[in-house]
DNA sequence: TTCGTCTATCGTCGATTGACGATGAATAGG
DNA sequence: CCTATTCATCGTCAATCGACGATAGACGAA
């Protein structure tokens, strides 16, 4: 709700991003099993609870910790959908780091020429 | 050199990257001081060598472990030129991460009506 | 050769991470 | 009421990380 009309607005919504903030993202994403877990929002689209702790194979209470420390990077939401809870990714929280890789995408391609 | 004509072969050149791939790409980037050679190296496009210690502020140990880790990662590469050494972004290296990242946007974001 | 510069590696230390089981809280259903 | 389900939190353990100083190797210059 906070990011509504982001788009439209053309400074303060871009603060620079801080290579703390972007290292910070970085390492919510660097291991094998979040990115399992992310990759998991990315194809059911449905939010859903347990069944991750199914699909990864790890203790439910390490699977937990893992869902909090992308939830604490803002990289996914958790809705309360009692007794569930109802998880979905937050592309937004990925913008700085995807911005990162863009411009070096950009300034290490000449011309990418796709579009 | 061996990713000369990737773009010709249809197959073998997506080997559907692997979770711990990129993981371990996230894990590369995931530290401050590493975002910030890695923003070093985008700004002056020039290799740069010992100017990173000085411009990270850590000691020279510890930056030339980080430079390894970028090293290890495929990050970076390192051209000898004696005595000195020349580092430059790999950008082709980090396209599983980012292709993660744009799948979410893809997904996460109705239309971007770019291009 | 000797000196100075630039890097890489080693060893060590404290701090953090990742995994687990056990426990606890909140809710739906009997 | 009691029970089952789902999730979060706590405590503990081994493993890894990040930082440093010290050291060693490779070369250019004097």
């Amino acid at each position: 709700m906070a990011a509504a009309t982001a788009r439209s607005v053309p400074a303060p919504a871009r603060p620079a991003p801080t290579g703390d903030d972007i290292a910070a993202l970085a390492k919510a994403l660097a291991h094998p099993a979040r990115i399992h877990i992310v990759r998991l929002l990315l194809e059911k689209r449905t939010c859903i609870g347990c069944d991750i702790v199914d699909e990864v194979g790890l203790a439910q209470s390490t699977v937990s910790e893992h869902l909090r420390i992308l939830k604490a990077a803002g990289i996914i939401t958790g809705e309360i959908e009692r007794p569930r809870i109802c998880y979905s990714l937050n592309p937004a929280s990925l913008r700085p780091l995807a911005a990162l890789l863009d411009a070096v995408f950009e300034a290490g391609e000449p011309e990418p020429s796709v579009c």
